[in-house]
DNA sequence: ATGGTCACG
DNA sequence: ACGTACGTGACCATT
């Protein structure tokens, strides 16, 4: 089979014309030209070749004035002028396209769908072709056939559209788009359709009386207020069908061996893309002429180096997880040296004794070091620190962030086999830019105001976090494993009843398996579907809980949950000398949050019994304890801080029970009265206030309807006013900057508010309500880590921090320091920083993990 | 690679 | 008419 991608040009310059427009900047180069709408049609253009791998393809283009439909004078006169900034681009694509080797298409009085809709037709015809089209207008849904298919565009990903996916959309055939346009409109399309009528009633029409015609023949039938708006509006709705269907028949030569994708002239697009300054497409086309200019010297002896003055450094490593990794070289880099190390060679680093470094991940680096025995030099700037804290993603390895920042380096491909020269270039090519950046990323976060923040906080804590990772936390083995024995029977006890039950075997971890098994063939009723079928979730199958199988699966999932995850996956990663030594991610979550990989020692399990037995299996050196020490109530606190409200802060400051009192006050009862379900319902409503809270979502967490849930809300507002005011102030000013702060300054900026569509919107002002919130707790918790860390050094104490749980933080207590720790650790915890309420801290110890509850 | 599911704060 | 609360990571099945 050929397979022929067919591309809407005009659609998609449109889009990401708009896309880069709302996000509030106007890209242009030097000379002023536009250049928003090509960059991201390149993009798209570079992502379908790569994702569709494409014999043949075109592209479609509008021109002219006549349109088709020019009876309606109305349908294009009321369309919004194209903007002469985009307009300017289109010459512009069409030549980019040319030097790609992708014929265009555009034919004086049709519009892109109708070439599209003529090159199906003709795709439809012949045996051997297949089609894709690719737009983000629903309208060409109607050209799906069984050979052709529709990639629909969505903000962010697509979907793919062939006639089973859209009859399970809509329940019709792709040709009764036309009809279901006729009846709802389109308001992008200016197509009129009945007023009043929406997608839902005129697919509902469609789905009983299969067409527009199928309607107006039955309008007898029809009742009420849908008949009068189908009669009122007939006239419209036929035109509307008219103006909706895709024209097939545009003269054009449909011969597809036209469309074959030819090579690209590399040297044309080099010249173009250095005109638009796109920098970062320049580095993607293959022949990036010479190669990289790199100068080093390989040493050997490392006698031979002598270094004066700071430094850039990158390390290379055989392993993305540090902790198992071996050395495979350094580089170093300045502007006097440039210079290679094998690790073979790299016996010791005392070269670097006299200066400080500045480098990537410097707790990559500290943590291989310490484990090598070298010499571990002072870090005077972390890169992937200071990008995290300016909001750029941040990878493992530099060679990303280069990239976001257009900085001319290729693109390293993980997998890419180099030759060694190859790769001891990449890496000190690496260094260089480490070199060359940091003056400018200092500079970014002099200007943004978050100096102090990186300063005082994230470039120390790398160093107590790398501490704590080295440390590792023991793990008792063999109570893991007489665990897992234990588990595996009682998965095997449970798999085979669930069998007979079901009356066949079958893949139970499957959710499609099991969605079929549980709803087609047993029958039971199911709730909800998603794409790919029907719910299985905890959530929707607790509600068929009487079903004595559904019982069995919600087992099985728990039990292989901790099978697989718990016990085998902390098994498996237990090192050589009995510990477990996790990574914590320290550039990665939005809000300032640490993150914990390789295992995930964050996510433990707490809320059940058989669950948190897993953490027997931590437990403390010889002469010790664990010690855990949690903020009670963390997020709430700083909400009751940041939102000023005088009712939240007397209740910390009379140290109430926070549920308690929000019940109190939403149920208006006294103390005496709260019930038990009362405080339930009230904590969820706390949480949802940190999170943001939707009526939907609320609704959701308590079982309740959306109504309900939105009754809560008001009546949580009514009680609070300051918290109500408080909220909105933070979402008009997150809509005014872009971004949003934490206490220390931590800012997030927030592209979903400039987003076009509700949803992303909302989320964006939930995102705007929590990060303060979240993101000023992580900010407490490391500081109060480097206070504890400094503390700890400073007494010359044994004890050790072992790990961070986002609000709490777990020790190794040695038994004699047990009182010395536990006052220190409470003192600093509870007074790093002053509120205007106070922090509590709940200390407790144990004989491991679970017993230090 | 992506989505579904479930573990945590 | 949309599709549902914030932030994570690991595992499995499926493409």
């Amino acid at each position: 089979m050929k397979k022929v991608v067919l591309v809407d040009g005009n659609n998609l310059l449109f889009r990401s014309y708009y896309a880069t427009l709302y996000s509030g900047s106007m890209m242009t180069n030097k000379e002023g030209f536009p250049t928003n709408a090509l960059y991201g049609f390149v993009n798209m253009m570079n992502k379908i070749i790569h994702e569709e791998k494409p014999e043949y393809i075109a592209v479609a283009f509008d021109i002219g004035k006549t349109f088709r439909h020019e009876k309606y004078d109305y349908y294009k006169g009321k369309r919004d002028e194209t903007p002469d900034d985009l307009k300017k681009q289109f010459p512009v694509a069409k030549k980019i396209l040319s030097a790609m080797g992708i014929k265009y298409f555009e034919i004086e009085g049709y519009e892109a769908d109708d070439i599209i809709g003529t090159f199906s037709k003709k795709i439809t015809e012949l045996e051997e072709f297949t089609g894709v089209i690719v737009s983000s207008d629903k309208d060409l849904l109607q050209l799906i056939t069984d050979d052709v298919e529709v990639k629909l565009l969505k903000p962010k990903d697509y979907i793919r559209m062939n006639k089973e996916v859209f009859f399970d959309t809509y329940g019709l055939e792709p040709i009764k788009m036309i009809d279901l346009k006729s009846l709802m409109g389109d308001a992008s399309d200016n197509i009129p359709g009945v007023k009043g009528i929406g997608e839902k009633t005129a697919l509902k029409l469609l789905q009983e009386y299969g067409s527009l015609d199928g309607v107006y023949k039955n309008i007898d039938n029809i009742k009420g207020a849908t008949q009068t708006k189908l009669i009122n509006d007939k006239e419209n709705a036929y035109m509307s069908y008219d103006v909706a269907t895709i024209y097939k028949e545009v003269p054009i030569d449909t011969n597809l061996e036209n469309l074959k994708y030819q090579k690209e002239d590399t040297e044309e697009l080099i010249n173009i893309y250095n005109d638009l300054e796109f920098y970062s497409f320049l580095k993607k086309t293959n022949l990036q002429k010479e190669e990289n200019k790199v100068n080093y010297t390989s040493v050997k002896d490392l006698n031979t180096i002598k270094i004066d003055s700071n430094v850039s450094v990158y390390l290379e490593l055989d392993n993305d997880n540090y902790h198992l990794a071996n050395i495979v070289g350094l580089s170093i880099y300045n502007e006097k040296l440039s210079i290679y190390i094998k690790g073979e060679n790299l016996t010791n680093t005392d070269f670097l004794k006299e200066v400080n470094i500045y480098t990537y991940n410097y707790k990559r680096l500290y943590s291989v070091f310490k484990r090598k025995n070298l010499y571990i030099p002072t870090c005077e700037f972390d890169t992937m620190l200071a990008a995290y804290l300016l909001n750029y993603s941040v990878k493992d390895d530099p060679a990303y962030l280069a990239n976001i920042l257009d900085y001319d380096m290729k693109i390293y491909d993980k997998k890419a086999v180099l030759s060694e020269e190859e790769f001891i270039k990449r890496s000190i090519d690496k260094c260089m830019f480490i070199n060359n950046t940091h003056p400018l990323l200092k500079d970014k976060m002099i200007e943004n105001n978050v100096i102090d923040l990186y300063e005082n906080i994230e470039l120390p804590l790398s160093k107590v976090l790398a501490k704590m990772e080295l440390n590792g936390i023991s793990v008792d083995t063999k109570m893991l494993e007489d665990m897992k024995i234990e588990i595996k029977n009682q998965i095997d006890i449970i798999t085979s009843e669930i069998y007979k039950q079901a009356g066949v075997e079958f893949n139970i971890a499957s959710p499609k398996q099991l969605g079929e098994v549980l709803f087609e063939k047993l029958n039971l009723p199911y709730a909800k579907k998603n794409k790919t079928g029907y719910v299985t979730d905890a959530n929707a199958l607790s509600k068929l809980i009487d079903y004595p199988i559904v019982r069995l699966i919600l087992e099985y999932r728990t039990l292989t949950k901790l099978y697989t995850t718990y016990l085998e996956g902390i098994l498996n990663a237990i090192s050589d000398d009995g510990k477990i030594h996790t990574i914590y991610t320290q550039a990665l979550t939005r809000t300032g949050r640490l993150s914990s990989i390789e295992p995930n020692l964050q996510n433990i399990p707490v809320r059940t019994e058989l669950g948190r037995m897993i953490r027997k299996a931590f437990v403390p050196e010889e002469n010790s304890l664990i010690m855990s020490s949690d903020y009670s109530q963390i997020e709430l606190r700083i909400f009751a801080h940041l939102s000023n409200e005088k009712q939240l802060i007397d209740a910390f400051l009379h140290h109430s029970d926070i549920h308690t009192k929000t019940a109190m006050d939403i149920f208006k009862v006294p103390e005496s009265e709260v019930t038990k379900n009362m405080r339930r319902q009230a904590k969820a409503v706390n949480f949802g206030i940190l999170y943001g809270i939707s009526p939907y979502g609320l609704a959701e967490d308590l079982g309740i309807s959306p109504k309900e849930g939105k009754k809560f809300i008001e009546t949580y507002f009514e009680t609070y006013p300051g918290i109500k005011e408080y909220m909105n102030s933070v979402i008009t000013k997150a809509y005014e900057d872009g971004y949003v702060k934490t206490i220390m300054n931590r800012t997030r900026t927030i592209e979903e508010l400039k987003s076009s569509n509700y949803m992303q919107r909302s989320m964006g002002e939930r995102m705007a309500l929590n990060t303060p919130v979240q993101g000023s707790s992580a900010d407490i918790l490391k500081k109060a880590m480097i206070e504890i860390d400094n503390a700890l050094t400073e007494k010359n104490l044994k004890s050790t921090m072992l790990l961070q749980v986002h609000d709490e933080l777990i020790f190794n207590v040695i038994n004699d320091e047990k009182e010395t720790i536990q006052k220190l650790v409470k003192n600093i915890m509870e007074n790093t920083i002053k509120l205007s309420v106070p922090l509590e801290v709940d200390i407790q110890f144990g004989i491991n993990w679970y017993e230090a509850k």
